[in-house]
Formats: C-alpha cells, sequence, structure tokens
DNA sequence: CGGAGCTTTGACACGACTCAACGTGGGTGG
DNA sequence: CCACCCACGTTGAGTCGTGTCAAAGCTCCG
C-alpha cells in the first residue's frame, strides 16, 4: 500500500518511474510507454520528481494523513502537468487511474508557462476548497462530473447532439477521495443523478451528460434532487 | 454586503485600494496608511488588482457562492503577498481584518520570487483541502489555531517558557468560513480545547498555547479531546 | 442605561458516515 | 465451459457529528 509509504519524510530516493528516453530524442518531450492503472508516478515526501505532462489517460495526485485518511487533491487529464511546486521533496504523491501515457518534460519550463500552470493548478485548488467547504454531497458529486466532462469529455457519437460522454477512471472510492465523501454517499449521489435523468452510467465507467445545464444548476445549488 | 458584488464578473472596474504612493519614492515596494477592519482590497471578478504585501495585521481572503456561501481560501499574516495569480480578473476577494498596513508592489517581481510566492501558496491551499475534505472539527480548529500562531505568534512575556501568544484577528465566523464550519461548532471547539488546558484565551482574541505538542496532536488527529 | 454585534450555550434535526448484506463483472483454475 | 473468487459497486438500517434554531451572556460604545 502507499499509505506506508507516504509518510515518510525522511527517504531520500525517489522511485524511478519506468519512462522511455529515446537517447536520440531532441524534443523538449520525450513519450513514455502506457503505464497500468495504479502505477505509482511520484510519492509524497521523496526527493522531488521531475516534471511531467499528461498525454493520456489520467493521474490523481493526493495527500494521506499518517492514519490513512487520503484526500485528492486533482485529477489531471490530457494536457496538463503533475509535479508542479518547487522544493527537496514531493508535496504530493500521484498515481495513474486507468492506462495513461506521459511526456517527461526535460528542459526547463519557460517562466512564463510555469507561471500559467501554477496559476492554473492554485485556481483548481482553490475551487476544490470551495466545494469542500461550503458545498453538499449532491453539489459535490454534480460538479466533479462536470469537471471530468470538461476534462475528458467528447461529444456523444449517438443520441442527443450537444450531448457529451467521457470515460469515468476515477473509481467511487478515488471520487470519494476527491471531494471529502465516503464510497456510500457517492454512490448514493450517482444513483440519484441518474434517477433524476441529469446523467446516463454504462458499466459503471461510462458517463453520459444528460442535462448539463441543470446538472450544472444541482452543482451551484440553485436546483435540489428529487 | 459584499456579497452582492462578489458574483458579479462583468464588472469591469477594479475598485481604487486607499494607498498611498509618496511621489518621489525610489523603493520597490510604496507603504501604505493603516486600513481599518473590514476594508475590502479588491473583489472577486473585479479587473485584476495589483500585488500588495502585508506588513502588519491580517488580510482574509475568500471566494462567495451566488447564495452567498463563504469560503475563506488563506489568512494572511505579515511579510506574505495577496494578490497572487494571474488572469484579467481577480479570483477571490481580500479584505483586512483588523488594522492592517499593505505595501503595494510596484515592479515585477522577479520570475523566481514569483514561483516561490505562487508554490507556497499552493502548498497552503492543498493543505487547506486536506483540512477541509478530511478532518474532523476539532483537528480543524487545532489545525488553524497552530497555523495561526505560527503566523503571528510571539514569545509570551510571562509564564512557562516557550509558550506562544498571538493576536486573533479572525472572528468566529471567518474561522467557520476558513474552516468549512458554523460558528457555533467553531465556538464549541475553543471551549473545549480551554477546558482540556491546550489553549488560554483572553478578551477573545488573545490566544495563548500553553501545550502545543499536545495541540498538534489534537490537529493531527492522534489525540481525542475530552 | 440601553442597544448593537459578537460569542456562548442548549435543544433538536438532519445529512453524511458506519456497518452490514447483497449484487455485479472480470479474471482464474479446475 | 463453468465454478469460484475477488474487487468494486449498490442498497438499507441505524448512529453520530455537525448544522439549525433559539435564547442568553458579554463587551464596547453612544
Amino acid at each position: 500500500m502507499l499509505h506506508v509509504l507516504a509518510g515518510a519524510g525522511e527517504v531520500p530516493i525517489a522511485p524511478q518511474p519506468m519512462l522511455y528516453r529515446s537517447p536520440d530524442c531532441a524534443h523538449r518531450e520525450m513519450a513514455g510507454p502506457l503505464l497500468p492503472s495504479r502505477t505509482a508516478i511520484f510519492i509524497e515526501g521523496f526527493a522531488r520528481a521531475p516534471l511531467y505532462r499528461v498525454v493520456e489517460g489520467c493521474v490523481a495526485t493526493f495527500q494521506t494523513l499518517a492514519d490513512g485518511r487520503r484526500q485528492v487533491i486533482d485529477l489531471v487529464g490530457p494536457g496538463r502537468l503533475i509535479g508542479l511546486g518547487a522544493g527537496a521533496r514531493n508535496r504530493h504523491s500521484a498515481e495513474t487511474l486507468g492506462f495513461t501515457r506521459l511526456h517527461l518534460v526535460a528542459e526547463p519550463l519557460a517562466a512564463n508557462d510555469l507561471e500559467a500552470a501554477l496559476t492554473e493548478t492554485l485556481a483548481r485548488s482553490q475551487a476544490l476548497a470551495m466545494l469542500l467547504g461550503r458545498k453538499t454531497a449532491p453539489e459535490r458529486v454534480a460538479s466533479a462530473v462536470l469537471d471530468l466532462a470538461d476534462q475528458f469529455g467528447r461529444p456523444a457519437r449517438q443520441g442527443k447532439r450537444g450531448a457529451v460522454t467521457f470515460h469515468l477512471y476515477p473509481s467511487r472510492g478515488d471520487l470519494a477521495d476527491w471531494l471529502g465523501l465516503t464510497v456510500e454517499t457517492v454512490s448514493r449521489c450517482f444513483t440519484r443523478l441518474k434517477k433524476a435523468g441529469l446523467i446516463d452510467v454504462k458499466h459503471n465507467d461510462l458517463v453520459t451528460l444528460l442535462e448539463p445545464g441543470n446538472l450544472a444548476r444541482v452543482a451551484a445549488g440553485n436546483h435540489a434532487l428529487s
């Protein structure tokens, strides 16, 4: 379990992510292999890991308390960076959810790009604080679905025009640790969203937004569920 | 009330903070007057405000939902910056808690300093997410007391050596909005911390840490209260 | 002395958690 | 191929922590 390692601030050696480096590659970013689900990219407290960009798949960043309580800080989809935040040691752990490909960001980022990436991460973290501190369980789940649709969505092949479908990488447990809830509460909220006709879920990991407007209203607290 | 203005993303004009600019000042940062309590420094959604450094006093940064729910993102003490986070509009509001003096940061920060400040803000925001998502009410209040002691504390004049005393700028309501609780719950937790002999509170705004070690243990969830 | 604002305390309600049982889907080995 | 297992998800019943509502206390200040 990662929990055993997570609190170990004194461990000085970084784990070696299995990233491919082509020796003659002149590109700024080098593609890695397709990592399986639940692969640890880096671990809180270990010596600082390099910067990666998610190319496909999904990465969760999280912190854990000494007693095992876990808080997912962010779910990171294609195009975004992981490993931001300077310092000698990683501020959080990161692991893949589902098959994921990363690019190693070899050269240091331009100051502007770095600032922009940090700013976006900061804005997302503050939005998460708002969600965790002041939103109800259904509002949290609706907000999460909208966020994931934004990151992973593509127009649905069939059905209503404008409908968005996405692959749900995080498990109910991952969502619970992201939203400050329990697995059961997340599951119950999904059921309610389904029964209200706002979303459709197939095989537990394929989500379709049926009424994005009403879903946004639920996320904002302007629309109660059943 | 600020709540009326807070959601107004379309308002293009920034309020003019009453900051003193000495015309012949060659310094990089210019001192302002002593601002009274509850002075708005900038407001979420308005055109981007400049960068300020808190010199004395305390500033709260916060976001509000359309229905008035408020989440304090950070309480900022002397030495730290407010107004970080690029973009056309302010990502959050900021107001003074108690008499506060700011310095206007006139020249753009060096890239390194900016990155360091952003990184620290990000780390604090992520710690807040951990607190909001996974800690109980007593743990949250104990964590808050320790954080404020760190930012505002000085060695207590009398009594036990090593004891730290600090002026509590935020009201119970501010603390509640920071910690994702209600005023009543914050008050009850303070009472419990006092009865357990971990802290002492005089005049509702002067806090002394009597047993920092046990307080830290409560904050981490290793020590229950009464 | 009186009022306003903040804090504290108590009684009660409710939303989310806990515990437990059951269902489901995907892998594995006989 | 089917039986079995295991991890994950769902659902239900009951508990508990925190929120809500109400009232009283405290402090400052006119």
